[in-house]
DNA sequence: CTTGGAATGTCAACAAGGCTGACTTAAACT
DNA sequence: AGTTTAAGTCAGCCTTGTTGACATTCCAAG
């Protein structure tokens, strides 16, 4: 497994893709990329008093308007403890709404207010920004190739959560 | 621009797939995939006294031994104190070593010791393991197509020194 | 030979954002 | 009535990022 081709067994047929020098390409290639992904969002962000995790708030509440706290727990995977530090500014902030369910009333049901949307189409527009220039240059086989292998390399859990989303969407 | 179909202009061949839609599903995928990405890794780290900070510090010392303190700081993108930090943890728990530059005495050069290549291993096995899987799943198209994105998506910066690394490979 | 600047390291302080554990409140379920 | 669940809160801890100030060492240019 150390021995620098674990995985280089060319087996009759091209699995050179597969040699650790790819893997370990890949590898970096999502820490680069990882870093400019969120670095133009980042720069918005630092001006005001939040960060990333804000930004993920945000975001999955614009996607799911209504969702109740619980699920954007386990959507975002972090602690309650966490997730409440952030949400706490964000409705004090006047960004996020906080409803009391009609049918269950502990929970409660988070919404975007105007600022809040106006916040996240900012955020948004500079990510995806950068997301659409990549895919225009990358072309459209390549995004494909793209989604394939990301959504291959979640836990299967998120794998879930990704596509329960994705299915949402218009 | 936050219309919901700003580029969904399709204009004569066929640009559906740099819609909004399809940019906030790329995104998502992005931020699910990372979390599987790091998992692996982070468990194992997390039984130490070690973080990602300590991960990406081997993984890099590895991949180019010998490497400056300033090197590692621009590959890494953070401040030298905070890579000092993790630097002087590792060097003192024996898993890196720092030696003064033969030219210039100035530089420190880093190198793993025999621990430190142990653990890189570790760490790499779980990583590249789910890689590999996602290459596999996904095919040799798909993982062409999964780089050229993300090496689109890179800050000009990275993006060199990411080729720097990837043509010093093997 | 001296001095300026570069590379490195160190100290201190701080903030964001993870975490655990303990506990409360209110509502719902059984 | 008693238990479970959803949410929130308090306290404290850790890692990892940040600034700013400052010391050391040493190369290189004047």
């Amino acid at each position: 497994m150390a021995d620098g081709r674990s995985s280089a067994a060319i087996s009759g047929e091209s699995l050179l893709f597969l040699t650790d020098e790819q893997l370990r390409q890949g590898i970096e290639a999502m820490f680069f990329a990882y870093r400019g992904f969120t670095a133009d969002p980042d720069r918005i962000l630092s001006d005001m008093a939040y960060g990333r995790a804000h930004h993920r708030a945000i975001h999955f509440i614009n996607r799911a308007p209504g969702t109740t706290v619980n699920n954007l727990l386990n959507i975002l995977g972090v602690t309650k403890q966490s997730l409440n530090r952030v949400l706490r500014t964000l409705i004090s902030d006047g960004l996020v709404e906080s409803r009391v369910g009609r049918i269950d009333k502990r929970e409660r049901h988070l919404y975007l207010t105007d600022d809040g949307r106006l916040l996240e189409g900012r955020l948004s527009d500079a990510q995806r920004a950068r997301m659409r220039a990549a895919f225009r240059d990358a072309g459209p086989e390549a995004v494909a190739g793209f989604r394939q292998v990301l959504e291959a390399m979640m836990d299967s859990e998120m794998q879930r959560a990704y596509t329960r989303l994705k299915e949402s969407g218009t």
